[in-house]
DNA sequence: GATGTGTATCGAAACGATTCGAATGTCGAA
DNA sequence: TTCGACATTCGAATCGTTTCGATACACATC
């Protein structure tokens, strides 16, 4: 069932149901009705790969993400589709594997199906801005981290300021009386990640309060709770004056908290705990846990919202930076 | 940078460089190496909405899920993606919103791009045989459960008994001693969903120990922590006399065990908590909480495998079942 | 009646791939 | 030299759309 049966059937020309279909042109209401009747009554749907093959367009975005497994990233996802949806395009997802080449496999997909737009969401981009340019339709950055000094005309993106939120974490615990204060993120072997942003902003703190900066105290560690768990346990065995720690995610955050717990103290009392992303895990953990919120469902929001602005015509590409929110749960306490 | 341009280049005709890439009949060895260098000189990419055009067959797997956001399905999604990906095919994920019609959105999806293949997850499906028959590629349905009687050879599945899994948990609890057990699970307005085939398990256990069952200790609970703190709150003011709380997701169980822990009451001490799942963030809930795993990760991966199976040609329809595992952690206790 | 102006419609060409029947070239045997 | 057999290669037709230039008709104007 093809759109030359539907005219057949319908009478009419092949154009007619053409521009039926799409409200294009100019279609007399008679004609309309009866191509719509015939259309519905044989449940036809327009073959898309033809569509795109002649327009060579086609509406579907793409969502390259890391970390499709984190919570944090999942709520994102699930707004980015319902806002993809909304406007009546497919999307394609594709997780991206520590080590591959974003960019390339979104300027391969792009030449393959004519996408329209793309979004990347999470991780460090270690990409030049050749490598940007290859990618012939819009896209967006979100919550990405670029190492490489490239030139923001070049692309659109949707963060937060990394640096400012793990002062912001800092400077509240060092406001509590702590200055042992411990920090766990993740830090490939590059550069200029999220992890070491938010070191910057670690460090930045301390040094604005005299606290020397102690490499000791902090540990790499993947985003996810086992990994908490465990470079929880080495940093109390390392500095046993620790009072505080401070996790760059709220899934590290969970697994410090057990480990802190479950090694018989008590938090806030011995030792207090700040996450980062606000997800709602961590609220209910118990204590409530004290973390840096981001907006993740307004800033997938905006991403897709931003993208379809590019679409559209857009030519300007924006850098929209997000306040991310200290939200004290009970997890920190002040000390002496 | 067509096909056509490649063949120019090349030397070639149209269907060599046609043949080279998709390694489909006889060339030459110094043909292939030509049109190769060539191919990658250029970057060339072919273009699938040609190709699936022609081939009216495209290599697009789609998945049509709900909950999203969910830890326990994002972890499946993520393993989907995964095994989808290392087949060489393109993902599609389409969320499902409550009260949308799956089958049909699959149905003009597949009329649509010319799908190869469908993965529907989670939830429950109130459709007639007859709607799944207008699926004419083949499709798996993973932690599905559906409601109407509909012949097993139509279509192929990927489960845990709920039934079973909801039984050996209440018995569990029963084993440990507790006779007041509330049960928390959504229940929508039709009838057999996960809910009430967990419910039912429930009733069994409790039957079996000649525990009467009673309304009041059971609540209509969306599967997130918000839900699970609020029902478990209404539920103790209920029942003061309660002593166990099975969720029938590891997400209301957190909330449950928020509600428990912030009314001062302890864990297992004054309250036990069985949860439903088994993701990690339960694990490094504290008190760790116990619970019904489900093999997600490898019930995805079975998902894909029973699928691309049945693309490559195998007829019969497949229902695998998988065994549920009741994890002690220290969530419940033993009473007198 | 000839002409002009809109309105509604038509259908051929094109998008970029696959594929099959046909064509070309090479080589050994008759 | 001619022929068949085999190994390669060629290109036209086709998939199901969109779109643009062309057409057909009605009606008002001159």
């Amino acid at each position: 069932m093809n759109i030359k049966d539907i005219a057949k059937i319908s009478g009419v020309g092949i154009s007619t149901v053409s521009r039926v279909l799409n409200n294009s042109g100019v279609v007399s209401d008679a004609t309309r009705a009866r191509v719509m009747s015939v259309v519905k009554q044989y449940n036809y749907v327009p073959n898309s790969n033809a569509r795109n093959l002649k327009m060579t367009q086609s509406n579907t975005i793409a969502l390259m993400v890391k970390g499709i497994s984190n919570p944090f990233f999942a709520n994102m996802i699930k707004e980015v589709e319902r806002q993809v949806h909304l406007r009546g395009c497919p999307l394609l997802i594709q997780h991206i594997e520590d080590g591959v080449d974003e960019i390339g496999a979104a300027v391969q997909l792009v030449k393959e199906k004519n996408l329209c737009g793309v979004i990347f969401m999470g991780g460090t981009y270690d990409h030049s801005e050749e490598e940007f340019k290859q990618l012939t339709v819009p896209f967006v950055l979100t919550t990405i981290t670029t190492i490489k000094e490239v030139d923001p005309s070049v692309f659109s993106s949707v963060s937060i300021d990394d640096v400012h939120s793990a002062y912001k974490a800092t400077n509240y615990l060092i406001s509590l009386g702590h200055r042992s204060i411990c920090f766990l993120a993740r830090f490939p072997l590059v550069e200029n990640t999220i992890g070491n942003r938010r070191l910057l902003g670690y460090k930045k703190a301390l040094e604005e309060h005299g606290i020397p900066y102690d490499p000791a105290f902090v540990e790499d560690c993947e985003y996810a709770p086992s990994f908490g768990f465990a470079a929880a346990k080495r940093l109390m065995n390392k500095n046993k004056g620790a009072t505080a720690m401070f996790a760059a995610s709220d899934a590290i955050a969970i697994g410090v908290a057990k480990a802190v717990l479950s090694s018989g103290l008590s938090i806030p009392g011995d030792m207090s705990i700040v996450g980062f992303d606000g997800i709602e895990m961590a609220e209910y953990y118990h204590p409530s846990l004290d973390t840096i919120s981001q907006p993740g469902v307004e800033m997938a929001h905006v991403s897709v919202e931003t993208l379809f602005d590019l679409i559209a015509g857009e030519t300007a590409n924006k850098h929209i930076v997000f306040e991310s929110l200290l939200v004290k749960r009970g997890s920190s306490r002040k000390i002496n």
